[in-house]
DNA sequence: ATGCATGAGAG
DNA sequence: TCTCATGCATA
């Protein structure tokens, strides 16, 4: 049942970038953090007064460390977007722009995941090994913040589209019913509701998974569950260089 | 901003 | 098979 693997936090391994080879990455993240930058200015350790309360909800003491503390990276991602939009500099453009760099081991990352970081929609472990990444290269573009970014990249040949599924309201509402009673259904029982919903086995399968993925995202998780930060779960829209233009 | 998907790694 | 980090496609 609890197979609560708990692996250590791995990162890029996409199929579509064959430019990097992503050797064991987490292993020079932890190098990539001392490397990087010491602390941020002002915003260490904000406030532990809902440390603990938090810390004790949680049955845990590491994130009392600066770094690893949900308030921390909540401050920080906060920061990096002002800073970001600040300098006219897209999702996107930061995660391409990544891979300039030169950090061994880091590659470009896509315009969903910086976003994802800004939004908090990862899961902690995730955050914590994105953030000295983003915070290099945020350090990298105030400095040089007289130039101009430069991003290329214009290489298209005839590539498959890939086609995304989409689950009817209906059958996403079933979907959502049978997690709340079981979010891990077994091989079978997945395939008896996709033959309930007419769906394909490995869809449900996929959407369970994901689902799963959703609840340990820092937003959802139990660092975050209390009034204040649902209420602060409101999500910004000033981040596309479409809403930037606009104004 | 987010839904569905992939693939490495672990079990 | 699952988790986890991540991304393409799309709302």
């Amino acid at each position: 049942m609890m197979s609560m693997n708990s692996k250590q936090p791995h990162f890029a391994m996409h199929p579509t970038l064959p430019e990097h080879k992503y050797p064991s990455l987490h292993s020079s993240s932890e190098a990539i953090r001392r490397a990087c930058l010491p602390t941020p200015p002002g915003l260490v350790a904000a406030h532990h007064g809902a440390a603990g309360q938090v810390g004790a909800a949680a049955g845990l003491a590491s994130i009392c460390d600066s770094d690893t503390d949900p308030r921390e990276l909540e401050a920080f991602a906060e920061r990096f977007k002002q800073r970001r939009i600040k300098l006219g500099v897209t999702q996107a453009d930061v995660g391409s722009a990544l891979a300039n760099l030169k950090i061994p081991g880091v590659g470009s990352l896509s315009q969903s995941t910086i976003c994802r970081f800004e939004s908090l929609t990862l899961s902690h472990n995730n955050m914590i090994g994105l953030k000295p990444i983003l915070q290099a290269w945020l350090e990298e573009a105030e400095g040089a913040q007289r130039e101009k970014m430069n991003k290329p990249e214009l290489f298209n040949g005839g590539e498959k589209k890939r086609k995304r599924t989409s689950i009817a309201a209906p059958e996403k509402r079933s979907l959502e019913a049978y997690f709340a009673v079981q979010p891990r259904p077994s091989s079978e029982k997945i395939a008896a509701i996709a033959e309930k919903l007419d769906l394909k086995k490995n869809v449900v399968r996929v959407w369970f998974c994901n689902q799963r993925q959703k609840q340990k995202r820092m937003k959802f998780s139990k660092y975050f569950c209390t009034p204040k930060y649902n209420r602060e779960m409101r999500p910004s829209t000033l981040t596309n260089k479409a809403n930037m233009r606009t104004e």
